[in-house]
DNA sequence: ATTAGCACTCAATGGATGAGAGTGCTAACA
DNA sequence: TGTTAGCACTCTCATCCATTGAGTGCTAAT
C-alpha cells in the first residue's frame, strides 16, 4: 500500500489503466497505453509491468485474454496518491452559481438544494445531511393564543430557525398570564444552546400565575419536541435514479437491487455518517462498505460547517469507477459554496 | 365503444383476456380462453370471436403468430364496464392501519405518508396532491419580536396550518406597538380565507404607531408570502422506481425513458390536477394520456376532501398492464381513510 | 532491460436451425 | 347456422456453431 511500493513506471501505468478505465468502463490492455500514453515503451513491456501490478494487487483481469481493470487497492492507491483534481467548467460553475443565486432563508431548503446541484452536477446520486445544531443557541421561546382552544408554541434557534407546534386545551386562559409564562421561558430557555436546554421545574414558574396543570404539561412537550425537532438531522438524497446511466447496471437484476438498497434511506444515512466521523474527506470504495450490496459502489463524502462544531455532511454516490478526480472537486467548490452562504444566514449564531 | 357493441359472450372473452394479460404479461391465445375460463367453447370458435374483437379494435396481435393483448380500447371497456373491485385483504388493512396510526398533525407529513402507503400498497407509483386551501380561514396573524434586529411573523390557518417568516431590520421597535400591529392585523384579516385575503392600506394601521415603512413593508410582504405558502398545493410522488418491477420496462433504455419523464415533477403534477378537475375517479389509459413518454402507462386519480372546496388529489401511475380493480379498490379505501382523518384534523375548519 | 513474434484463450457476434405457440381457413358436423 | 377438428402456415425464441478480434504469456533476439 506504501507509494514505494511501486516504482516512478508502474504509477504512471496504474494511472493510466484507471484513468482510462474511468473513461471507457472496459477493461484496458497494453496496447491501448502503449498507444494512448506516450511512453516510449512497447506493449510487451507494458504487459510485463501489467502483470506485476496484478501480482501486487492493483488490477486484475475479468477473464484471461481480456484488459485489466483496477481493483479496490488499485482504485485505492488512485485516489489517494495518483488522481487529478481538475478544476470546474465554466458552464458548471454558472450553473451552480445559478442554482445557488435564488435566496433562501429556511436552512433545509438550502441543503435539499444543495442536494440537486450535486446530483446535478456530478452526474451521480448525492447524499446530504443537515448540520448537527446540538451548539445552536435558543433565541426565543412564545407562547400564542391562537383562539379560545388553541395555543400555539414557538421556538426560534440562531441562524433563523423555527419550528412550532399546536396545542389544543379546554381550559379558559388570561392573555396576562401567557405573557409571564413567556417571560420565565425566556429568562430560563433563551441564550442556552440545544443540548443544554431543559425544561423549567414547576416551582421555577411564577407563583401568581393561573394556568392549570392540563395546559403547562403540553406547552413543556411542545417546547421539548420543537428542540429536538431542531436538534434532529435531516437527510436527503438526490438522483439516485443516475447509478442507471452507467454501463455497469445496464443489468436489470442488479440495477433494481441497488436501486432497492439505495432507498433504504436510514442505512445510507448511518453510512454517511459513519464515514464523516472519520475523516474531513472520506472515500469508501467498493467492498470498503459494510453492505455486500454496495460491493460494486463507492462514496464520497466531506465535511461542511463550523469547526468542529455545528457541521453536516455532503457526499456523492457512484459506481466504483466514479470521476473521482471531479467528483472531489466539485463536492470540495460546492462545500465552501455552502460554508459561505451559511455564514450568512447564521453569521455569528452558529 | 357502447356497452352493446359486444355480446354477453364477446364481453367475457374480452374480460378474459385482459384478466390473464394483466396476469401473465403475455399475449393470450385462443387455447389459453378455452382451457382456464369454462366456457363449453372450443378455441376454435374463441378464435373466431377473437377475429371479431380485434376488427372492433378491442385487442391487437404483437406479430401474426402471437396470442392477443387488450388495446387502449379494450382497456377502457374493461374499466368502464368489466373489471371487478377486489375487496382488500387482511394483511394490506392491517399495513394500512398500523402505518395511519401514528398521529400527525402536519397536514403534509399526513399527505406524504398517504403517498407511501399507496405505493407499497399497490406496488405502483403514487402522485398525492395536497389540497387546495384557498378556502381555508386565517386565524391568526402573530408578529413576534426575536431580539433587536429580527421579527417573525407568524400566519395560523384552520387546520393546524401554521407558516412563518423572519425579517431582519435594523429600526428600534417598541413591544406596545408590535401589539397594536397585531390587534390590526387579527381585526382586518383574521378570519378571511385564504383567497379574501388582501392587505390593510397604510392608512388602515393605526395612526399613534411608531413602525417605520421599511419595517412595514417587510411585515406585508411576509404575510402576503405565509399565505401564498398555505394556498400553494403541494405534490408528492413515491415509488417511482417500483415501474421497473414490470416486464414491460425490463428494456434498460425504456425503463430510462419513463423514470427520467417520471421525475419531471411539474408535468406529472399538471396531470393530475388536469384529471382531478374531469371527473371524481378518473383513467389515463395508455396514449389517452397526452405525452408520448407515457403511452405505456396509465394514470388512475381519485379526488378527496370536501364538497368541492378544499380538496386534493390522490392516485397511482403504473404500467397500462395495471391491476385496474385492485388498485381502484386500494385508493378508494385509502382516500376514505383520509377523508376520515382529515375531518379529525380540520373539524368545521375546512 | 526491452521488444518482436507467435501460439493460445476467451467473449462476442452473427447466421442457421428447430421447437413451440398461435393463427386463419376449410371442411365436416350437430 | 353455429361450432369444431384439423392442417398448413407464420413468427419468435432458444440453441448451436463457426468466426472474429482483442489481448495475453512466453520465448528468443536485440
Amino acid at each position: 500500500m506504501a507509494w514505494d511500493e511501486l516504482n516512478e513506471r508502474k504509477r504512471f501505468i496504474l494511472k493510466s489503466i484507471i484513468d482510462d478505465y474511468i473513461e471507457s468502463a472496459q477493461p484496458v490492455g497494453s496496447r491501448t497505453i502503449a498507444r494512448k500514453h506516450e511512453l516510449g515503451l512497447g506493449s510487451a513491456t507494458i504487459r510485463n509491468e501489467m502483470a506485476d501490478l496484478e501480482e501486487l494487487g492493483y488490477i486484475t483481469q475479468p477473464h484471461t485474454s481480456a484488459g485489466r481493470i483496477p481493483s479496490d487497492k488499485g482504485y485505492r492507491f488512485y485516489v489517494e496518491n495518483l488522481m487529478q483534481l481538475h478544476s470546474l467548467t465554466e458552464e458548471e460553475i454558472e450553473m451552480i452559481r445559478q442554482a445557488m443565486d435564488e435566496k433562501i432563508e429556511e436552512i433545509n431548503h438550502l441543503i435539499q438544494k444543495v442536494s440537486t446541484i450535486i446530483s446535478n452536477v456530478t452526474g451521480y446520486t448525492a447524499v446530504v445531511m443537515s448540520p448537527q445544531l446540538s451548539r445552536a443557541v435558543i433565541k426565543s421561546v412564545q407562547v400564542l393564543a391562537i383562539d379560545e382552544k388553541r395555543l400555539l408554541v414557538v421556538v426560534v434557534a440562531g441562524g433563523g430557525i423555527v419550528r412550532n407546534r399546536l396545542i389544543r386545551h379546554d381550559s379558559v386562559i388570561d392573555e396576562s398570564d401567557i405573557a409571564k409564562l413567556n417571560k420565565t421561558f425566556n429568562i430560563l430557555i433563551s441564550g442556552k444552546t440545544i443540548d443544554q436546554v431543559s425544561m423549567p421545574a414547576l416551582n421555577q414558574l411564577p407563583r401568581d400565575i393561573n394556568v392549570p396543570r392540563e395546559v403547562i404539561f403540553p406547552i413543556f412537550e411542545a417546547i421539548e419536541d420543537c428542540v429536538r425537532k431542531i436538534e434532529t438531522t435531516d437527510f436527503y438524497m438526490d438522483g439516485i435514479t443516475n447509478i442507471l446511466n452507467y454501463p455497469e447496471f445496464s443489468d436489470l437484476i442488479k440495477a433494481r437491487a441497488v436501486l432497492d438498497f439505495l432507498k433504504e434511506k436510514e442505512i445510507i444515512h448511518q453510512m454517511v455518517y459513519e464515514s464523516s466521523k472519520k475523516r474531513q474527506l472520506d472515500f469508501k470504495i467498493g467492498s470498503e462498505n459494510e453492505y455486500d450490496e454496495m460491493k460494486d459502489l463507492s462514496i464520497i463524502t466531506t465535511v461542511y460547517g463550523g469547526e468542529g462544531k455545528n457541521y453536516g455532511t455532503i457526499g456523492v454516490i457512484g459506481p466504483r469507477r466514479m470521476t473521482y478526480g471531479k467528483v472531489v472537486s466539485s463536492i470540495k467548490y460546492i462545500r465552501d459554496l455552502l460554508n459561505r452562504e451559511l455564514v450568512r444566514m447564521f453569521g455569528d449564531d452558529l
